[in-house]
DNA sequence: CCAACGATGGTCT
DNA sequence: GACCATCGTTGGC
């Protein structure tokens, strides 16, 4: 069952939490999630939605459990779940996954069999998992791209986040102690 | 190992 | 015209 409204309605930093070691699913891939950020509405510069409603940014002000992915340096994806409270503009940005299920269309995709540079980081994923403009506004809680739970209570880790020049400061981003498909960092 | 850099195009001022 | 929530390659050690 994907998990429902219900989950993506905490607060965001909460939910950028709780997203470690749940399941993103597309079709018949699947990856554990191991990497998130917040962006936050208030005080944050770093946050897409920051300077009010754009063309691009519009899906950040819908309810939460959406995708807003956008595209970035010219030839990168990146994936976010919508967060907060419909109109503010909160999402949480997904950053890393260990992949699980899938496995051989992800190697072909990113050309590599490097089971741990196939997702570790937010244009690698989106390239394994071939998420583009099209899953733009999309809900999550479909059958078949949706986030899926787990029983595990992984042990989490908080830093700065990572490539921005506003907003650096802020100790929003989360990850998995120890995982191995956390994106290479600084801070990691 | 690692720092530096270029690719590449959409978005916003 | 500047910026950008990135990545793969290059060339140094």
């Amino acid at each position: 069952m994907p998990l429902g409204k219900k989950f993506f309605n905490q607060p965001t930093v909460e939910l950028a939490k709780s997203l470690l070691g749940k399941y993103l699913c597309l079709g018949n891939l699947k990856g554990m999630i191991v990497e998130t950020e917040a962006y936050l509405y208030r005080d944050d510069p770093g946050c897409h939605a920051s300077r009010g409603l754009t063309k691009r940014n519009a899906p950040m002000f819908c309810p939460a459990g959406r995708a807003y992915v956008y595209f970035i340096y010219g030839m990168y994806h990146c994936l976010n779940i919508v967060s907060g409270k419909e109109g503010e503009g909160e999402a949480v940005l997904i950053r890393a996954l260990e992949p699980v299920q899938g496995i051989p269309l992800m190697q072909k995709r990113r050309k590599t069999k490097r089971i741990e540079n196939l997702c570790n980081g937010p244009g690698k994923l989106t390239q394994a998992f071939g998420i583009t403009r099209k899953h733009n506004n999309l809900c999550l809680l479909e059958e078949n791209f949706c986030i899926r739970s787990s029983r595990k209570k992984p042990e989490i880790c908080t830093s700065r986040r990572i490539g921005l020049s506003a907003g650096k400061e802020l100790e929003l981003r989360f990850f998995i102690k120890g995982n191995r498909f956390v994106s290479k960092s600084p801070y990691h």
